[in-house]
RNA sequence: GGGCCGUUAACUCAGUUGGUAGAGUAUCUGCCUUUUAAGCAGAGAGUCGCGCGUUCGAGUCGCGCACGGCCCA
């Protein structure tokens, strides 16, 4: 690398190194048995106050050292491993001349590994007093500062390992979402769901309106798109007798960032047969809240200065209501495309003069309302035209059977009663397929197999896509999309951090 | 795409009207066997994001660029 630089603290840690070397010290062994967790150790404790003796058990635990406070010939060190922080006391007369003058050259960031028994100072603090004590990993470059850490945003999303390290609310954050994930999936195992992997990599790019990626098969000599849902190949398997299938992975979308995007983000799609939206807008509620009593021990939380209750029942509203109650849209304007124009140039909003109405009212939407949900709420009765591939309603031909979920202001969820009539399904492929040629780059393509398996029968089917980072996002009161995701994607750096 | 803000030592941050670059932590040296952001004494450490300009002189003023943050579209 070109920043080779040896700084100040970085060269004088590397020289450091190199008198060990020569001192015949293995840097990074892997031959210390770590028999016991830090929580192990406190868990043994709290149930055997005995332990804590030096006549107790004798543990073998290892873990990065987080502080060191030297004295002539004894330290005390913190240190972690994946359960929790614990101090131990290293003395000169217990580990013996010779490990403790190696010890006194360690610095914080290093791994060790340590044997002793487990007593109380002064203070009142558990300690293990250490017998034995071995180095595990040298640590060439030096921790952030103990008392600030690491706050740099940039810094820590780009270093996201001395992030995980020195913030404990970015460890929080990750071991939430991976609960988070966990327990939808019980949610849906516990329902007699089928958990599937489908394409990521697709010949014809589908299931929602979106610019995909273009990658290269060389072999096959084609193009292929990263997938920006996996929805046409799950209900492919509803088709295929799956009755109920559920996917969590990721879509790609080849759009900006920003933070409540990134081009590439985890989605929950399922599918159930037999049921429509409305059973859906029933199992999200009851999704929502088991997972949020589960990870956060309550059906309440707060984000960003208010508290969401998933408590129910949820609100549910038809899209052309919340346009007139919260949106503050004349109903006179609803069936009026060129007064529904006037209207939103009057606010600002720009529309394509091609947008058909459906379009306009969904924009209108995004835009008057949509930041004010901040209640988990439904709206329902989106017009056909932008719900492509959902069953029309039976009392209103010109809308759907379907919802989308929205809290705290952002979309949370979508879900529909299934279009599985092929005749319309075509037609409605055709009428994207105009779109598309009219100028509109996120118009679905025409996908023939898909409709040859609706041609085989799909059953009466509901499905939703559920964003994981968004609802993340929510349980974790994080404002930004980047806080919730381990790597988010950044410009490269092409120089500076190092 | 637009606006505002940020970028100074490994980290967190100061830096006045333009006049030799500062602190704490970390590091190094010495002392110290119950510390908790340990303590005491001393030392070293900088391409002030990058480039151009104004000026006798730029971390500071101007223009451009890069990266990031927040807001708007």
């Amino acid at each position: 690398m070109s920043n080779e630089k040896a700084s100040d603290v970085i060269g004088k840690r590397r020289e450091k190194i190199a008198e060990l070397k020569a001192d015949g010290v293995n840097l990074f062994p892997n031959d210390f048995a770590a028999d016991h967790t830090i929580g192990v150790i406190k868990d043994k404790i709290e149930n055997e106050p005995d332990s804590l003796s030096e006549d107790g058990p004798r543990f073998s635990v290892a873990g990065r050292m987080m502080a060191i406070n030297k004295f002539g010939k004894s330290s005390f060190i913190r240190f972690r491993d994946r359960t929790g922080q614990l101090q131990a006391y290293i003395r000169k007369d217990r580990v013996g001349s010779e490990t403790y003058s190696l010890f006194k050259r360690l610095d914080v960031g290093d791994f060790v590994g340590m044997k002793g028994v487990m007593f109380t100072t002064k203070t009142g603090e558990w300690t293990l007093l250490a017998s034995e004590l071995k180095l595990l990993c040298k640590a060439v470059r030096p921790l952030p500062e103990k008392f600030h850490g690491l706050k740099d945003p940039e810094k820590r999303y780009r270093h996201r390992y001395l992030d995980l390290i020195m913030n404990n609310s970015t460890r929080d954050i990750f071991i939430k979402r991976s609960r988070i994930v966990q327990a939808i999936r019980n949610v849906l195992l516990n329902r007699d769901f089928l958990e599937v992997e489908t394409p990521m990599m697709q010949p014809i790019p589908g299931g929602a309106e979106a610019t995909p990626f273009i990658t290269h098969h060389n072999v096959l000599g084609m193009d292929l798109y990263l997938r920006i849902a996996p929805e046409l190949y799950l209900k492919r398997l509803v088709v295929g007798g799956f009755d109920r299938v559920f996917e969590i992975n990721r879509n790609f979308r080849n759009e900006g960032v920003s933070t409540r995007h990134n081009p590439e983000f985890t989605m929950l799609e399922f599918y159930q047969a037999y049921a429509t939206f409305k059973d859906l807008i029933t199992l999200t509620q009851e999704m929502f809240r088991e997972v949020s009593q589960e990870v956060t021990g309550s059906t309440s939380v707060e984000f960003q200065g208010n508290t969401i209750d998933f408590g129910g029942p949820w609100r549910c509203m038809p899209l052309l209501e919340s346009l007139q109650e919260i949106g503050g849209v004349d109903s006179g304007l609803l069936n009026d495309r060129e007064g529904l124009l006037g209207f939103a140039s009057s606010k600002g909003i720009t529309i394509t003069k091609t947008d058909r109405i459906g379009k306009i009212i969904t924009k209108l939407f995004d835009i008057l309302v949509e930041p004010k949900l901040i209640q988990p709420t439904f709206i329902t009765g989106y017009p056909v035209e932008v719900s492509p591939l959902s069953r029309r309603s039976d009392k209103n031909p010109d809308i759907t059977e379907r919802f989308e979920l929205f809290i705290a202001g952002y979309e949370i969820a979508n879900g529909f009663s299934e279009l599985n009539d092929p005749e319309d399904q075509r037609d409605r492929f055709l009428q994207q397929v105009a779109e598309r040629e009219a100028g509109n780059p996120e118009a679905h393509f025409m996908d023939e197999d898909y409709i040859t398996a609706l041609e085989y029968g799909m059953p009466p089917t509901a499905g939703e896509g559920i964003g994981i980072d968004r609802l993340t996002m929510l349980l974790t009161d994080s404002a930004s999309i980047r806080e919730v995701i381990l790597f988010p994607h950044m410009k490269p750096a092409d120089k500076g951090i190092h």
